[in-house]
DNA sequence: CTATGATTCAAACACACGTTTGAAACCTTC
DNA sequence: GAAGGTTTCAAACGTGTGTTTGAATCATAG
């Protein structure tokens, strides 16, 4: 079988949608970038869709299982668990996506956008999908760790998700450690002050029963 | 003059082009969907790039100098400026603009991850041009708020854009009052916390001096 | 070596796009 | 109410798209 040519569609596809958009990014672009011929792509992927699916699918999977596997392994460390370690846990490994996969940084993150933007329905649900039990993890962890309930939580760890997407589109491979670092710290004082803000009322329920 | 023909091309595109991406949006659904000749769009903006532009200046400019009015009222309030007026001044009307310009809320956010996402250097290059003097002023402000020099603090703005565009993109307009005010809280709270880390190198220098 | 299935290739297809055109309709001003 | 400039309109143009096709090439098993 000769796996070489759908692999080298999907590399290419990858930088091109992460460099131009799915909309903008043509099959002619891709195949020739590639050196493979144009129906090559509907041969192997069926479609343009499923090719920008296909993409998405490899990433996604080797990200998330990243990530709850560090966390796995933080939540074992001790429990609670530490704020900090779970936050690196869900930040670190897009960071490394970002650096390790072949060509320049903050390529994968670039593509998470422009998933976000475009395309919105199909794309956005299947990743949404994708990304669901994961967040439910990482907000268990984190509510432990502050003590708290995770109701309010979705917020918060929306907010650690913009940030993170938002700069890590923008921050070149030399830059991507100190930026991790620091949204970590950003992001613990951030969820810690508003953990502050909503256990009052806990408390208080706390102190009825 | 007909001005209504172009505010009504306007309107219609920037609902489109919210809810569907820009390339995803044709001139043919613009113009049938706000009753107008589809050779109107080319006739009264000359082009589909720059009714794409045009969608941008009017809510870019109103944006602007909303934030930068309210910066002026906190600084000239109190000096040095309190950090959480400061950030309201930033946040609040990016979410006024969300809920009053007709129509649904988060529109205009959504607008500007798509416009970040997509048509990259052109696009992104001038809103990058028409935002920078207000970042300026905004980075100013709470560096001397928070009374550090403002040179790493792009980053932790950024942290901040990033966290207040990807969630007014995806908030209801009942949400959007708690979601601003969450947001400020957690914003404060990074920001100091990064200050805090920033200190001492600071500090050491002042030192020598 | 040959037959069978998988893969590649050049060419073409149908379609939708942004844009242009030139005439019709409209409005203003004298 | 006619002239002149502005705006609308239906129709078409050229181009580039994703996809399909059928023959050619390749790999593999009998």
């Amino acid at each position: 079988m000769t796996d070489a040519t759908r692999q080298r569609i999907l590399d290419t596809a990858e930088q091109l949608f992460a460099d131009q958009g799915f909309h903008a990014t043509t099959l002619r672009q891709i195949t020739r970038e590639a050196r493979v011929n144009l129906a090559a792509v509907n041969y192997h992927h069926g479609s343009k869709d499923a090719l920008i699916l296909a993409v998405f699918q490899r990433r996604l999977d080797e990200l998330n299982s990243e990530r709850l596997a560090r966390l796995d392994a933080v939540l074992t460390e001790s429990d609670p668990p530490d704020l900090e370690k779970v936050l690196e846990a869900f930040i670190n490994p897009a960071l490394l996506l970002s650096t390790q996969s072949a060509g320049d940084g903050g390529r994968f993150m670039r593509l998470l956008m422009r998933a976000w933007a475009e395309n919105a329905t199909q794309l956005h649900g299947a990743i949404a999908r994708q990304y669901s039990h994961v967040m439910r993890a990482f907000a268990d962890a984190v509510s432990r760790a502050l003590g708290t309930s995770p109701d309010n939580l979705r917020q918060q760890l929306d907010f650690l998700i913009g940030a993170l997407t938002y700069t890590m589109a923008e921050t070149r491979d030399d830059q991507v450690e100190d930026t991790a670092r620091a949204l970590v710290r950003f992001g613990c004082a951030g969820l810690r002050e508003s953990a502050l803000a909503a256990i009052p009322k806990t408390s208080l329920k706390e102190n009825i029963a």
